[in-house]
DNA sequence: TGGTCATGCGTACACCGTACACAAAAGGGT
DNA sequence: ACCCTTTTGTGTACGGTGTACGCATGACCA
């Protein structure tokens, strides 16, 4: 299908060329499309950056999935460092899928909640595990959920914003982070 | 100056018309001014946004210097209300202070360890506060205060990228996690 | 064959940031 | 008072953007 094809062409300038160079113009040329044969098949740019979200998220989906860490806390552990990882390498298509404004539903909480968002009931699942075997405290697991997602999204949008000297810095505090974050789920005084 | 009054009216458009509607033509008619003129005083747009960045963060620095309250918990507790405040309330104001790219300088953890912004240093006096006081677990300072920089600004991302379904969703869950996040520095199975 | 509908294209418009050349004005030294 | 230099403002123009509109082309079905 056309359509395919345009998103195609619009993830490879997304790639190339970042948002501020995914012009209409370009997509359409880089398709072998006329400019205006674009908005047969997407009505504007908008509900072409909604399509390259949704491909954000379903990369991100399919990333979440691929974890294999059996322990629960360990899931959660490389689950930031998976997040990390696709902030760092694929930065755009990270941007596309976490930055973009949702047109409507994938809205906390409840279509997280209701399992709309295939990723976050994962978490959730693991959450619940982690709870179950005694390893976490019993705070509401929607709430750790948002929690952990309003971190990361909040040092990837920190480092977006240049507010860290290097790449590196931005690792070493994201991972401190991470550590204290994990470890203030703990049972009190416990420790592994 | 005219540069002060090409600033105010970069100030009245972004809070009328949010950075989409801020162009330069805009702001020179606002300013009085014939769009090239205002090319006299800042050397492009960036340089404009740059100036519109820093009257936030100023902003954003008089709000902290105003919390009165005492005791240091409670005192990073209004933070974060104030923090949510200005996110809300003055949201353009806001998303220039914390989410425009930052040209140099201004980036963790150097310059703000170094007391080069006010704020974060306001914020980690405090948190050194509540360590002597025995309130807060022995973690490392300027972790705490950039775990704390990136919650806030996690959750305030997400909003604008509507993640929540309401503004009162939004409120809920940030409260929770602020309530979490600042329980999780006490000392081990200690309450207050 | 003819008619209908989906798809693509060329042109055009309003808007954007800004390079360039020029005019006006504002000091400053004699 | 004069001239000269520097600063400040302006008008025009260029290449870029998203996209409205009307027309051409093709596919498909009666």
């Amino acid at each position: 299908m056309t359509k395919n094809r345009i998103l195609s062409a619009a993830k490879a300038v997304l790639e190339s060329a970042g948002f501020e160079g995914l012009t209409i113009r370009r997509v359409a040329q880089r398709a072998g499309l006329s400019p205006m044969a674009l908005y047969r098949h997407f009505k504007n740019k908008d509900e072409l950056l909604n399509a390259l979200m949704q491909d954000g998220i379903s990369a991100w989906e399919a990333i979440v999935r691929g974890i294999r860490a059996q322990d629960p806390v360990k899931w959660l552990e490389a689950l930031m460092e998976a997040y990390l990882d696709f902030a760092l390498k694929q930065p755009h298509r990270f941007d596309a899928a976490f930055f973009l404004p949702a047109p409507a539903a994938r809205q906390f909480p409840d279509d997280f909640a209701a399992g709309r968002s295939p990723a976050i009931a994962l978490v959730m699942a693991r959450i619940d595990q982690a709870k179950a075997d005694g390893r976490f405290r019993d705070e509401p697991t929607l709430g750790i959920a948002v929690a952990l997602a309003a971190y990361g999204q909040g040092f990837v949008s920190m480092q977006r914003a240049r507010r860290f000297a290097s790449d590196q810095q931005f690792k070493a505090l994201y991972h401190a982070a991470q550590r204290q974050f994990l470890d203030s789920l703990k049972p009190s005084g416990k420790s592994e």
